[in-house]
DNA sequence: TCGTTATCTTGACTCATTCAAAAAAAGCCG
DNA sequence: CGGCTTTTTTTGAATGAGTCAAGATAACGA
């Protein structure tokens, strides 16, 4: 884990317990959602305010501490492991997610065929299927 | 345009005039988001219900008729293009949707390096940056 | 230790989307 | 063509993740 106190300070940011927490809960707890993260949060420092986890986790998102993943029907999950290039597997059913480094190499589909102008910073990857569980189980949501 | 009765008629679905009426707004519309799809559809049946919209999109998506399309932070949206394999840029800023076709060829990334016993069906690919306008316009949201 | 200012708490609020019950209309059948 | 059954639509309320805002609190430089 890097230090977050120097990132925090480096940014002139304080820090807080409620961060340290948050970070702490992601790094314990991979792909937790948001819920799970005040949950967590909360074994340690019972009294956080969703909201100050809320700030902190879009505070950490922004610092690249953390990195937050969003696949649509499910709420944000959150991961510590950032700066490498891997993408997410994520459950149909469940929402599990899972790390996969991509077969392509470093950075894969990074460069669009043809890219409208835009000013294009990050491709985003997400594979959708069925968890080894969700797959035995029938599927029922 | 495919032809809309024959899908739904094929699936044994009825042909109303909200499932018509959406297919032909997302159709002229491309990358709508709901709230425009409903606006659309109302233009030629003025009194829809949300809902029927909202219904009639989620059964064209279900048949693969219209592909839906949610980016984080902006609402769900829709296109018509389906079958083939392209991916889509959004911008951060103003949350426009433009189609890339990938450069990789027909399907990039389909194969995860590690699958972790995961049943893959889709890889979806989100490029972010910031469209041509909002690279001028000083980026406030 | 003190004061300033960032951060947290509290609680209300938004907004896309979903749920549910009753009303309407597709389309099968005679 | 007109009735009947079943699917769809309407209506209106509910959900839930996430955001906003004002006052209280705590970091931390001096």
């Amino acid at each position: 884990m890097v230090g977050i106190e120097e990132v925090l300070r480096a940014a002139s940011l304080r820090v807080t317990r409620p961060r340290v927490a948050v970070l702490s809960a992601v790094t314990s707890h991979p792909h937790a959602d948001t819920e799970t993260v005040i949950a967590a949060v909360r074994e340690q420092y019972p009294t956080v305010s969703h909201q100050a986890v809320y700030d902190s986790l879009k505070l950490l998102t922004e610092l690249g501490v953390v990195r937050k993943i969003q696949p649509h029907g499910h709420s944000a999950r959150y991961e510590a492991r950032v700066g490498d290039n891997h993408h997410h597997v994520v459950c149909r059913n469940c929402g599990m997610v899972a790390d996969v480094d991509c077969s392509v190499g470093d950075s894969p589909c990074l460069c669009a065929s043809d890219d409208h102008g835009f000013l294009i910073d990050e491709a985003e990857v997400i594979y959708w299927g069925l968890c080894p569980e969700c797959q035995f189980s029938s599927q029922t949501p």
